[in-house]
DNA sequence: TACTATACGGAGCGATGGTTCCGTTTGTCA
DNA sequence: TGACAAACGGAACCATCGCTCCGTATAGTA
């Protein structure tokens, strides 16, 4: 491969990175070809479809989590880990936009090789949730989906509603109350 | 106003109740049309715009919603008001697409007519609200836009992961048990 | 029935955005 | 340094979608 080959290559995954995170999967292919100091003929032989490059930021996105994940696994107190987990899944989409795109909202379907990885992930949160039943700090009548649904629900309405950060979080620890196992009162 | 007129612009508001319920904003114009037996042009001169039909569906619908918050601001028991009312919400709001689109997400921003009636929704869901913090069925630690920013992501997460109604409504049913108030354990 | 204001339909315009094509440039190797 | 394959840039193409324009049809009226 040239030399200017990949240093173009990596232009632009940096340009799309930074774009897709900040707008979102909507931005058009030449704003980040330009952010990229590049023509969008160069960037389409790099990627064959738009559709590829916004796959190759958020599979890298995904992989941070689910490394995450799976460090969490074998924690001492199972509901902690998962809580934290959750907490840190929230605060890394709404920092990226690009990463609730994919996973429903936006993007009309998730594609083959986010599909994998999205399973991937949902198997590694289900050990999680599962550990936090086992050990009664979470409800036993929640699904992997039903307990992904509600925080990246969460964070989609936390993000466009112009709340920062701090909202956010107060949010997902409100949905993480509510997985909590409902005390007799 | 024409007889054929009348029949018309009416042809178009059910269309379009049905297709913005199923499709969401995104559907193109001429669908409505088409499913209405209507010309563009005709559309066209009944709403000047696709936002206000749009907008025209929408009021229509958080009128509803609207009546009832209003019909249970003086119920006996508040918290069980404020919570059968957030699952109405979301019941209404999966089944019409259209709802949440209005209520931040696709849509770029609320538009004058819907901003006013957004306001008064919220209003008068602040009064269920308050009340329930006030005899401690709800935490006191959250605001409306909070509390509807939960329901309104539920319904999203919910709505476009296939999911179905007996989920979304458990779903909600996680948001609400999350915004009791926390038990010391 | 004849006349006209009103309403209709849908081809077409302009903007946007993904993708392709091809003439030009440039890195690499001998 | 010369030659050539590899890579570049961006104009242009095509599809989509909101919206307009205008020739045609028709409801209402006398």
């Amino acid at each position: 491969m040239r030399a200017d080959a990949v240093k173009n290559r990596q232009r632009i995954l940096d340009a799309a990175e930074e774009i897709f995170a900040t707008e979102g999967v909507a931005v058009p292919i030449d704003t980040v070809a330009e952010r990229a100091g590049v023509g969008v003929g160069t960037l389409y032989r790099h990627f064959p479809t738009k559709e590829a490059l916004f796959e190759a930021i958020v599979i890298a996105r995904l992989e941070n989590l689910l490394a995450s994940a799976k460090a969490r696994a074998a924690a001492d107190d199972p509901g902690e880990a998962l809580f934290d987990f959750l907490h840190e899944f929230a605060e890394q989409a709404s920092a990226k936009r690009d990463l609730f795109d994919a996973l429903g909202s936006a993007g009309i379907d998730i594609k083959s090789a986010c599909a994998e990885m999205v399973d991937e992930m949902k198997r590694n949160i289900d050990v999680l949730l599962q550990r936090g039943i086992a050990v009664g700090a979470v409800r036993s009548d929640v699904s992997t989906d039903e307990m992904m649904g509600l925080v990246v629900g969460t964070c989609q309405a936390g993000g466009h509603s112009g709340h920062n950060d701090a909202v956010l979080l107060r949010m997902v620890g409100i949905v993480c109350d509510g997985l909590r196992p409902p005390i007799r009162r």
